[in-house]
DNA sequence: CCCTAATTCAGACTTATTCTCAATAAGGCT
DNA sequence: AGCCTTATTGAGAATAAGTCTGAATTAGGG
């Protein structure tokens, strides 16, 4: 399910009943299957600011009794980040993280190039300047995500380890 | 080497000769050798918009009679990525991508999630947000990159493949 | 209830990137 | 100019994130 605001752009709406997801995987043609339900359900009851990786889904769930395949883990989440329910995210780490793409909690990161420290900011103009662009273009927006690469005030009193 | 602006955030300045490249590793206890001479070159010398991966630099580095290895290349350009002299990019293919980090050609990207067709575009307050950012929390800025992923025209209007 | 095509699963496979370690060479020092 | 320490290189092995394959299952339309 699509939501358009006054502004004229269009971002997935915040919250997924069975029925929205059903709908919006049926526009295109695809099903609803428990397991999409279940991945849907955990990133939408995650703590705002918690971003999981496929590795860290599949064992979130496996402690949780269901036993969802690796495979269709990492086909699910791609999936659901094309359709913009899912933010993908390029953290300092060597794979990628998912969280739940919602407006209100919309939000940027700023990465320590040495220890990988991670904070999230909020930043309002950066969602325009996401919207103005891509309309520009005629593209339809999903995401937008700003990206700071630094040094934190830790590592920049260290003394730098040989690469 | 570095040079800081009236707005006291710091940057690496547009362009290195062997000196100041010498002078910037030494005062990390680090070598300047021939291999990342070269590959610094390379980067100076790309013209606006180009960026590489860790393969296409050398293939670029072999056909110009350079014979660098590929674990150098790789060590190479993320060390000079952590120094803040170049950008790496994570766009849609997988694999990294680099280019010089210079302040005048600073620019972001808009990706298109199905067809991974990207373009740059540049936004003057992208930096100021990235600058305000870090600055705010103690961190020494390298740089700061605006992605924004969205459907291209083109893929708009055809049928989704299914997955 | 049937049928078709989408989806799942297990495991093989690919490949970008990192690691290892012996050989080399940068650069500080005399 | 030669010496010494240690950072760096290069070749290849290793790692691991992510994709692909093919048979079995199942969603959902009729
Ligand atoms: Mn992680
Ligand atoms: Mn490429
Ligand atoms: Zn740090
Ligand atoms: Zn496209």
């Amino acid at each position: 399910m699509i939501v358009s605001d006054d502004k004229n752009w269009v971002m997935s709406m915040s919250f997924y009943t069975e029925d929205s997801l059903k709908a919006e995987l049926h526009e295109r043609g695809w099903r609803l299957t428990p397991q999409r339900e279940i991945i849907l359900d955990i990133f939408q009851n995650l703590a705002a600011g918690k971003h999981l990786s496929a590795e860290d889904l599949y064992e979130l769930l496996k402690s949780e009794g269901h036993d969802i395949s690796l495979s269709t883990i990492y086909r699910t989440v791609k999936l659901m980040a094309r359709m913009g329910i899912l933010r993908e995210l390029e953290l300092a780490e060597d794979h990628k993280h998912y969280e739940i793409n919602q407006p209100y909690h919309h939000h940027h990161h700023l990465i320590c190039v040495r220890c990988n420290q991670t904070i999230e900011f909020k930043n309002e103009s950066v969602l325009k300047i996401g919207d103005k662009t891509s309309k520009k273009e005629g593209y339809h927006l999903l995401d937008c995500q700003l990206t700071i690469h630094a040094v934190c005030p830790s590592c920049q009193r260290s003394i730098l380890p040989v690469s």
